[in-house]
DNA sequence: GTGGTCTAGACCACC
DNA sequence: GTGGTCTAGACCACA
């Protein structure tokens, strides 16, 4: 999967959701050693230094950790993997109805939406 | 409905989004009179400037248009609005689906997961 | 109080410590503005981007809170306060005793040394 | 004792304050023969060449040193090891009074905590 | 003027 | 080679 990376939202805010999707897809697996710093930074095209803050601001959810001189890796924590999962999806759906909601629609209606979607 | 401003989006393109979902769920009819800039701004809560860059970049759509010295109307097109309504469910039915498809979730799932999330 | 940085740790860490210090101490109070992050990083004598971070960082604790455009302000919330003191004395004094109870020391011969110390 | 290797600090630097420590509790008595680098580094479950830098590294301390063929031995100077544990113990007093006193408390109620935390 | 983001490039300790 | 830290300097959106 490309980085594709907007400059209309912060580009670190970015690359930690482009790994949590690899995380919960299994891209990257519980216990798998991330690419170095550098490499991510290459690969996403970024500079290091940016590439660097988004892990480590992504460390904070526990998903992923470092050790120091050996790389980062997974969480091995199968459960911490479900509940992102959960979460994300949790979040997209209640913030999809909360804004069809603020539209006027029903639940009913809504349902008939989705589907016309996606019959198209 | 109260104006619920976040500081995580900037303030105007909430203003703007506001007065939308007010004209398309009638909360101002076509051809309505707005209230003043000052009195909006007091009713937000925001500073007049912020209510000021919402309103006039907000009128570039078209939807309301300001009278030099009688103030800020609603559009008389009811096409437009029906447009700007079809437009914004657009909007949040495709964003949805873009982000629940990189969850990995096909059509049929998500309908699925729309109606379990009604019947709660 | 002088920011005294030494380059033993990093510094932002020091700072963040410093500014915790200063909340409890009641330099800053519940409510107040820090100064901005310009102001701060001369002050401590240290780049804008080094403030900048520790900052960030900081607010993770819920301590302190940024609004965009206006400034940094410290949390109203007196109990977070308390808590935080609480805590870091709690760990001051947990981290001592573990380290002298390595060192073979019961309670009563940590208390005699502490009042020795005093008394010097 | 276990080792207990964290890594937030140095992990040579905790190995050298381990055997310092087992040096001025008895672990290891003066004269006595340290195990080799490869079983300690085992046992320590660390790299070997970690041990290795921990232990010369230690040496300079002249509480061990090594006889080229016949391994590493505690130094019999019985002062060293005495000025070791003082050096130690002034080490852990002087950093939790200074660290309270940041904190705001006289030397008095220094010693009210400590008494409380050691009666609970 | 405010906080925030990004790049570039350097340096460090550790293993 | 690894993650981590720091500086310097630029730019941006927002109010």
């Amino acid at each position: 999967m490309p980085w594709n990376l907007n400059s209309d939202r912060p580009i670190f805010v970015q690359i930690i959701e482009h790994l949590q999707i690899d995380i919960i897809t299994g891209v990257y697996k519980p216990g798998d050693k991330l690419p170095s710093v550098r490499d991510l930074a290459a690969e996403a095209g970024v500079n290091p230094n940016t590439m660097q803050k988004a892990l480590s601001d992504f460390e904070s959810t526990g998903l992923v950790h470092s050790e120091r001189t050996s790389g980062r890796f997974i969480t091995n924590d199968d459960n911490l993997i479900k509940e992102l999962r959960k979460s994300l999806v949790d979040v997209q759906i209640e913030e999809f109805f909360k804004n069809m909601g603020k539209l006027g629609f029903t639940g009913k209606e809504i349902i008939q939406l989705v589907e016309q979607h996606v019959e198209k």
